[in-house]
DNA sequence: GATAAATGATACCATCCTGTATCATATTTA
DNA sequence: TAAATATGATACAGGATGGTATCATTTATC
């Protein structure tokens, strides 16, 4: 699949961010993989930023850091969105 | 792909936050399609709670809708995670 | 109630993701 | 430095994804 390169951005940064918080657990990626079902090779493709990874366990590996990305849809008050299209 | 719980309840709710928010600024499923370069089947499915849809499409439609879930991983002091596996 | 708009669901196809296994390289530890 | 651990990279297979198009259904508008 062609990635924009927003969401190749958006990958990147969301793989640098599982990466550092796991890292900062002390975690392996095989120890995370365990935590959430998967295996190490899907943690590495994430941290390395595939933007072609799975949705769910990528958001689960974010929860079992301690990272809920959910609660920001509940937020008020969101940033602000872009223009509607023409 | 066999998704687990959590990993379908976490899907579930991003498609529930996404369309929410895409409702209360009043576009339709084309428009955020159109604004991330991807077609409404993406955003119908996504909606839907699709877990296995590719994760940097999902976050560009998030941030589209003014969402920044990058931005988690920027906060120090994240909630506390699992425990490590045994 | 009728028309229009929005969304759900499905088919086709080329691509490619996940899981597993394995080897090479890098990093950490003794 | 040597050994052990952690991570990167690749192969194989089955199965699923995205993009496009189309039709049915639901919802909104007149």
């Amino acid at each position: 699949m062609e990635l924009k390169s927003a969401e190749q951005r958006l990958a990147r940064q969301f793989g640098e961010g599982v990466r550092t918080r796991r890292k900062a657990l002390g975690y392996t990626q095989d120890d995370l993989a365990s935590m959430i079902g998967t295996n190490r090779r899907f943690i590495s493709e994430l941290e390395r930023g595939k933007g072609t990874s799975y949705l769910a366990p990528a958001l689960a590996a974010a929860e079992a850091l301690g990272i809920n990305m959910i609660s920001l849809f509940e937020n008020r008050r969101p940033a602000s969105p872009q223009l509607p299209p023409a």
